[in-house]
DNA sequence: CTTGACTCTATAGTAACTATAGACACTACC
DNA sequence: GGTAGTGTCTATAGTTACTATAGAGTCAAG
């Protein structure tokens, strides 16, 4: 099947498998006469691997290193599963950061007082003066 | 001051506040003879201001329009509060996308058997067949 | 034979910075 | 006065994971 067929069947852009072939993901295809790429069964199983990665928030630096895995297929699957974890932990921080963010967005929301005749709005002074960061301190809010 | 004496008491780096001139957020500063950056306490403010922002996970195109409004100060301060409601929405959209993500590779995870002879690891097995995206159907797991 | 859809390559753009190279300015010390 | 070290300057390129664009070639149908 040519590109345009693949990316159909898989749900992947055209441009995006173009990228991944260049980016070591898919093997480089067979070409027609034309000069068309040219994919077999085995091409969209892997892309379907590329792409349930990719929906699992991996990045292709993580991707390739299980594709190198499903290529040369060990006994030993701890590193996979050492990965999965690490992915998870990682989620549960950005999970973590965004509460924590979403407390400080609540609170600084809370500081406007509505429209006030010759008042500054609230949430520009707690800007300013960082008021609505007061009770954690100096550290960052986010990561 | 100095760049280097802002960036310090900012917490800024030096590149970054460079940066910030280029995009507009800052204003191109005084010259000293030899074509330093000069910077008073106002610029102080100010970037103090747009580090709170960015450390509320606000975009340099949001900071902006709040900089914008923080120079032309109005009474009605409505759309400051939409922006910050908008803002706290995304984050809890981020949260719950996250939150099903995680829910993914923990099944995920879950499929690894451990260690086992002559066997394919489940969790490239998962990775392979969707199985454990099944419950989901097909749509996307991510945004 | 021409129209339209598909494909090709190469390059540049995105966001929000970060890193690098090579030159100039300034201060301290000998 | 010379020089070593630090700070600053500009301009350009790199980062991630693609996306968009330009201009040309290929192919099937009418």
């Amino acid at each position: 099947m040519k590109i345009g067929e693949l990316a159909k069947k898989s749900g992947c852009k055209v441009v995006t498998i173009r990228y991944y072939e260049k980016e070591g993901l898919l093997p480089t295809p067979e070409r027609t006469e034309g000069n068309y790429r040219l994919y077999g069964p085995k091409d969209l199983e892997r892309l379907d691997f590329i792409m349930h990665c990719r929906e699992h928030g991996m990045r292709p630096s993580e991707i390739r290193k299980l594709l190198l895995f499903r290529d040369t297929p060990q006994r030993d699957c701890t590193w996979v599963a050492n990965l999965v974890d690490a992915h998870i932990a990682d989620v549960d921080a950005r999970i973590a950061s965004l509460e924590h963010l979403k407390k400080h967005l609540e609170r600084l929301r809370g500081t406007c007082g509505g429209e006030r005749e010759g008042e500054v709005c609230g949430i520009m002074r707690s800007l300013d003066d960082r008021s609505c960061c007061a009770s954690c301190g100096r550290q960052s809010i986010l990561r």
